[in-house]
DNA sequence: CTGAAAGCGCTAACAA
DNA sequence: TTGTTAGCGCTTTCAG
């Protein structure tokens, strides 16, 4: 493995002057610098990793923080991450992916105080996640994917859910849909304060008033058995219901063939919408769901781009909301009350 | 920051003392440990790891190189990663996530020869796999979770397909089922030599064989549409067919969506098996898939020991494979035929 | 525009 | 059982 000596000793120039062709930390002759780079490429010559890192106090790896549930990554977190990957390497960055969840706060302390990351942007951010203060006491520069109750001082970039919510729900308006069910997460993912459970729960709320309508919500655990659940549950409380609009990634499947099983066709009888879905899962079903389209890796990328400003020495905190965009497939159409009116020969009910 | 220096100043001993009862290198007397530890906490002394690595030539970081597609992770894959951090954890090294696939060789080159990592685990490894070369020229130790096609000197965890794939074909044929399909992934894929698909495939067809049954194959693409598309031709192939192996994850809901839409229930006209798959996806259909569920994290947790070992020396490749293990849930049953020869009475042919 | 040299914080001989 | 010290390979003053 060669190193720097080396690599000056054959250009016949001085070590520091290796070093300043590499970093561009000062200006070189091109001559100077045609020689060391020869030398380099005929050494094949990389530089020591921890030896830079001792040196410049700077590794040049920002830390991906992403809590890994049993449950797996979706494609839209995968999209994250691929974004943020992309967006390290342009920048002569290491990513490195964490699975670092709000829970191993210890682990992280020990990771960041190692001055083994630069920087570190967080995934699934909760309202009060002891990630943030965990960094921030080692120093450790960060920027959020997702919220924290308090953003004062933080960099973040979100989902905006709100604007999301209200495009979902125009949508179906629009549709003639006035009886909506909103399924969100699970009871207690919102009591322990899930920022996207929250925020759209709100924000359903508000833009159901907006139309004069009454928000029905329904919690769901994260699985195909609580979306089956959940409809259930919608079914009891308004029978009359036309419209689903579902937050709940994993239970949109139960939600879907508890919908088949009594007989409601998709979207004559309940229109679907799916909440910052990726278009793979969107596809998935059928007929394939309409549904609000997260930003996917722009979220990521814009995420890092924002840690290395900072890293630069940028104090300026950096916060965005991007909103999911409404991709219409199969899932929805028009409400069948809606039908009923300017169709006198509209289907009747559902059968079962 | 407290350096090493700091704490040997305060604990009144030298910094080779410190770095011994770090290291463990060599015996330390109990009262000096523990002025030593004392002022470690007093301080809250935290090594630096770019130091470490530089003067003792390992970085303590072992990465787990993880291609990732537009797909995202499945259930399956996340498991490998959790086992495997955990286990990196409990031997005090850092477990970082890279997500270089087959086609990143140059990156991954210019990670290994920085000296960045110990050594690495790879995920999805290829039948011809240029990572393999690029980590074995920078002389980085790694263990493979799944097999190149020549795997002399290698070692590596692997899911052992033919046992999984004869379980899951008994199993059909124990409950009276002759006419198997089996949905593989792509054409492109296995073309490409991706293991997995190459050898379920051939144990397929052995297993069969060994039924005196004919093997009926169909590639599916890596989706819903794939799916359908795949049970359209299988049908066309085989009309009788009476149940279906599906190898393919992303496939299986179109294949479950298009049995629905053909009015074939399941299990009652076609049985369906799910390879290599996570409870938790098996539980997302409906009846809930009878599948094959991998080791998950106990491969990831086997590869990283073993990685360790070599890490401390060990020269022996660790080779091993680890089946499958079938659970039956709602989607398998005895086969039409077989109860139409035991139960006069029995449902006709499926309705469209 | 280039070179010399002092560290960065730690490990691991070598000495005692 | 402990201390002394020479690096690890690089960055970055300080000089020229």
């Amino acid at each position: 493995m060669a190193t720097m000596h080396d690599v000056a000793r054959l250009a016949r120039v001085s070590v520091s002057t290796v070093s300043y062709v590499l970093t561009g930390a000062r200006p070189i002759s091109q001559a100077t610098r045609d020689k060391v780079l020869a030398a380099m490429a005929e050494l094949d010559y990389q530089p020591n990793a921890m030896a830079r890192g001792l040196a410049s106090r700077r590794s040049r790896i920002v830390g991906l923080l992403m809590p890994m549930d049993e449950r797996g990554l979706g494609a839209t977190e995968t999209a994250f991450v691929t974004g943020a990957a992309a967006a390290a390497s342009a920048a002569g960055y290491h990513l490195v992916l964490s699975p670092v969840g709000a829970g191993d706060v210890d682990d992280l302390r020990r990771l960041a105080s190692q001055r083994m990351l630069d920087g570190a942007v967080l995934m699934e951010v909760q309202v009060e996640d002891g990630r943030v203060a965990a960094l921030q006491e080692a120093g450790v520069p960060l920027v959020l994917i997702g919220r924290t109750g308090d953003t004062t001082g933080l960099s973040y970039v979100d989902i905006d859910f709100e604007q999301t919510v209200r495009e979902a729900v125009d949508h179906l308006v629009g549709l003639g849909h006035r009886r909506i069910v909103y399924v969100n997460h699970s009871a207690a993912t919102i009591a322990a304060g899930y920022g996207p459970a929250v925020r759209t729960r709100d924000a359903f709320v508000a833009a159901m008033a907006d139309h004069g309508l009454a928000p029905i919500m329904i919690p769901a655990e994260d699985s195909a058995a609580g979306g089956r659940a959940a409809l259930t549950a919608a079914l009891a409380q308004a029978p009359d219901l036309t419209a689903v609009l579902a937050m709940n990634e994993n239970a949109i499947f139960g939600i879907l063939g508890e919908l088949a099983t009594r007989g409601h066709a998709v979207p004559r009888d309940v229109s679907v919408v799916s909440m910052v879905t990726s278009p793979q899962v969107a596809e998935l079903a059928h007929p394939a769901l309409t549904a609000m389209t997260s930003p996917g890796s722009a979220l990521g990328r814009i995420a890092v781009e924002a840690l290395l400003r900072h890293l630069e020495g940028a104090g300026d905190t950096h916060q965005q909301l991007l909103p999911c965009a409404l991709e219409v497939r199969g899932s929805t159409g028009p409400a069948a009350g809606a039908r009923d009116r300017t169709d006198p020969a509209g289907s009747g009910p559902p059968v079962t």
